[in-house]
DNA sequence: CTGTTAGCGCTTTCAC
DNA sequence: GTGAAAGCGCTAACAG
């Protein structure tokens, strides 16, 4: 069943049956109509690889992740297609696996299958293949670790307001012995929340402990690992920020092992709000950042660039919010012993439901 | 950049150079080197669209799931993928979103596609499309919802098997008032663990109350719900086995909403092992079903099919196995009065490591 | 082992 | 508004 049968069925060219299905030019409604009715009746669709090898335009984008078993993705993954879909344009996705050489071979993957753009959705990069992609004028979009240029938008996470709206939060609650589980400095993502993480704490006028800094992995066995180190303390933390969810739940993991009780005895707030999040026990308290807005900007940045330009490129900030639920809440009261602590905040806000 | 520019390069014909790339036909080793080194050199690599389009080959399958988000399947995608990519096949992944009328879509695209081969992942599932697929001999396979036949290979999860040792398990551990939280009624999968919950009960001479089935959706809320049901009754169960992970961990929720301790006061148990499950507090004890195993069995399933034939077609059996974790415990002890009072149970023996 | 050649099914000038 | 015809880049006989 192709093209010509078509036309052949429908007295016409088979060009004409092309404008029909590719709205490339206009058809007389009468031969439109005709044409339509052809191809219903041999069941008639148009071959796609054809479609593409003659027109040099694959209609299709490439989605660049990690890993599609991190739950930070499917969501991610998802709407972005659907924004895809609904424009016609199919998404080729990639995991890297966190790891720079499977990069490279994922963006020959979607060099051979001619993408018409790409969407860098990975917090580690290689600037070589980005010249790769950008030299041959493919429209690119990053989150978080592009400078916009030729070809290049990006989409930026407004880290700094989270961290500060976390801060704040476990500011109110009465907390001073605040401890970070930092992600792994080779990523900047990480790092920009790590550094907002410090100056908003300088802000408050809070200390910030050298050993209150540990390092994860953004995993849940790293959060695991660093929760340890900061329970051995001989002063620990009376709450812990981490740098992203799955570090928090690790994190929580370990407490409840350990017999520390969140949010009682410990807070814990997190970094992105994945689904799971709001099922652990407790629900955990985290700043969302939003994927249905980052999957929407990042298709569009797609879609409106236009190939081998620098208009339509730009710079595309993403807000964050705090999303209160029960892994936060006052700190213990201080037992009589050394640690003094001032604020007495009685009320637990953050338990209620909102 | 094409293959005739290599060709000339290597001074040989492009059906040489295709040749060497294709490994379709023996090539003398000094050619190959001098096809090679021009390809390098001038960065060339196939077209792959003009490839399929040649060989009438696409050497994609279409990958049908319900839910990229549901977390049984990111493991499955990528353990899939990965085979697929091992032997040079691209995989189309679509999404049904549980909705039949979306998975003649999908059905659609992947035939627009030209996949080789569709696994078809998916718990509900439509005859008509099946058909459409069939009798273009595209080679099949279901899980669990299929019948072997012409292109048609099915995965059969053993579920009476692994029904029947998360039974053993509560049995073991001394529950008799067992209740179940089963999935859709709607899904053949569902069905089949139902009833091999009744007749494992009934293998063990408990009896079976009518009030201890409830039907949950298979997600969060689902489990929620079901399980506020069941502790409403007047003489709740001391143990819930869930028709999948999801549901249980919304049964938790529910009971943690109660200040129902699991699993002290009520064992829970699930069915699949997704990852979540070993996150949670406590970490749920499961019957595992072997995405690895799946994942593997679906790609040869359609790598060894020869399409329109009944050959290399078959059934294949997939094991379940307990993961004994923290979310069972023997129930409580009885307090004495009937049903009036709540247990008093202090030790949360479940808690200690294992 | 290698070259020649005819398409694969569609899009796209370029005429009319 | 429509048709004719030239490819898109590759594969697959068929010769040699």
């Amino acid at each position: 069943m192709n093209i010509r049968q078509v036309a052949k069925a429908a007295g016409v060219s088979s060009a004409t049956v092309s404008r029909v299905f590719t709205r490339s030019a206009p058809v007389d409604p009468q031969t439109e109509h005709r044409v339509h009715k052809a191809a219903k009746q041999l069941g008639y669709f148009p071959n796609t690889y054809a479609r593409i090898l003659s027109s040099g335009k694959s209609y299709t984008y490439g989605l660049i992740i990690s890993d599609i078993t991190n739950p930070f993705f499917p969501d991610l993954v998802k709407l972005f297609e659907r924004h895809a879909l609904e424009y016609d344009y199919e998404t080729l996705v990639v995991d890297t696996d966190y790891d720079l050489k499977r990069m490279e071979q994922c963006v020959r993957r979607l060099l051979e299958h001619k993408v018409d753009g790409v969407a860098i959705m990975t917090s580690e990069m290689e600037p070589k293949l980005i010249q790769i992609l950008s030299r041959r004028d493919i429209p690119l979009v990053f989150l978080d670790t592009g400078k916009v240029g030729r070809n290049i938008s990006n989409i930026t996470i407004d880290y700094e307001h989270g961290i500060a709206l976390a801060i704040d939060h476990l500011l109110q609650l009465g907390h001073e012995r605040i401890a970070l589980i930092q992600g792994p400095p080779t990523l900047k993502s990480a790092v920009t929340r790590r550094n907002a993480f410090i100056s908003s704490l300088k802000r408050q006028n809070i200390t910030l402990r050298r050993e209150y800094i540990r390092t994860g992995n953004h995993g849940v066995d790293g959060g695991q690992a660093a929760m340890n180190e900061l329970l051995d303390l001989p002063s620990p933390p009376t709450a812990v920020m981490c740098s992203n969810d799955l570090t928090a739940i690790g994190a929580l993991d370990a407490a409840y092992t350990r017999g520390v009780q969140v949010p009682s005895e410990l807070s814990l707030i997190g970094f992105d709000d994945i689904q799971l999040s709001g099922l652990m026990q407790p629900p955990l308290t985290t700043i969302r950042v939003s994927r249905v807005e980052i999957a929407l900007r990042a298709f569009m940045a797609l879609y409106d660039a236009i190939p081998g330009s620098r208009k339509r490129t730009a710079n595309h900030i993403i807000a964050t919010e705090l999303i209160a639920r029960r892994s936060t809440a006052p700190p213990p009261k201080p037992s009589g012993e050394s640690q003094s602590t001032k604020h007495t905040v009685g009320v637990r806000s953050a338990q209620n439901k909102n």
